[in-house]
DNA sequence: GTCTATACGACGATAGAC
DNA sequence: GTCTATCGTCGTATAGAC
């Protein structure tokens, strides 16, 4: 019942949350107007500022849903996988994954310079998503799976080279879907970090 | 003569170009108006419009340079190594050492979304610096250095971690400063794409 | 909660003197 | 080539009716 009013009273935030993502990923934070938005989403200005601040709150709850959703993805990997092979594996396929049915959100997690219009925001590379990506690799080491050194420089070289794919098709620059490149890439990010003769 | 004519007529011109630089990578360029160039470059607004169209310009301008600038240092490297071995390590060298010396000018080429205010230019990675680096992994992969795989995957690994480094460095969550990991992250980046057994 | 109409400030760009 | 002063536009945000 609750349930049932609260997803028809936000049924407005979610049309203007969806239309944002759309406009910010493809032109822009900046070349995206509120105006836009209104017409786009066909929700009007004073709907608008009544579920958001301003146009940077839409930003901030487009950002932060993102984030939090990532998080929970990557704590369901850890869960579900023992070794750290297993997890970032997993990592790498859901990030392809998720570049293929989702551009825009990838788009805007991965892509986009959040800080130039959320003034308060840490680095992506600081966020929750990304620390526990790193704790995957650091647990690597101390299992004797990846070859130890600077946790930093480890991640990224396990998850630099499909980070690029992804890049370089939301550049529209992939022949194929990314995931046919999902083997490919995994053999060289873990052949760079593993201990050699493992796996 | 010509050349001590031509460098102090232009001398507002590159004074434009240096600030704006810095206030576009640190503010990013939607934060930046031309009063901030004005101000802080101490040219006044009808002198930037003397040397260029518009705000936009200055941004291609500044875009266009690093581009060619990059270009011919990629060449250089091209036609001072024999292996795609060297061509390559040089490559992340530059880098890196780019990253350190100059990171606004890294900043810029490498982390901007250019698209967003230069609209007929093409991703980052289908210009001809990035292209001259497939080309390199590309003779690899025939000279037999580097095992064969889509061209796009195996580039994305030899440079995905190097890039990834970088952006943490610009995103200013590096301890060190980014020399301090080259050797690492190349032993990495080179052991995931080359063909077992050689180097 | 949703709408329309509008205020207001900032910005890019121009005009025109020197 | 360089400057100051200014114009017109556009975008965010608010006011206030329903």
């Amino acid at each position: 019942m609750t349930r049932t009013v609260k997803s028809r009273s936000t049924n407005a935030r979610d049309k203007v949350l969806a239309t944002a993502l759309r406009l910010f990923t493809r032109k822009g934070y900046f070349n995206t107007s509120m105006r836009d938005i209104t017409r786009e989403s066909a929700v009007s200005t004073g709907s608008i500022y009544h579920y958001f601040e301003d146009k940077e709150g839409v930003a901030a709850a487009l950002y932060q849903d993102m984030i939090e959703r990532m998080r929970a993805e990557l704590q369901q990997i850890v869960q579900a996988h023992g070794t750290a092979h297993d997890q970032c594996r997993a990592v790498v396929s859901l990030l392809f994954r998720m570049a293929d049915q989702e551009p825009d959100a990838m788009n805007f997690m991965l892509y986009v310079k959040h800080r130039e219009f959320l003034p308060g925001e840490r680095p992506v590379c600081s966020s929750e998503p990304f620390e526990l990506m790193r704790a995957m690799v650091q647990r690597g080491m101390e299992r004797g799976e990846i070859e130890r050194r600077d946790v930093l420089v480890a991640s990224s070289c396990v998850f630099g080279g499909a980070i690029r794919m992804i890049t370089s098709h939301l550049d529209g620059i992939l022949e194929n879907p990314p995931g046919e490149y999902l083997e490919d890439v995994w053999t060289c990010s873990w052949r760079a970090v593993a201990v050699p003769g493992r796996h």
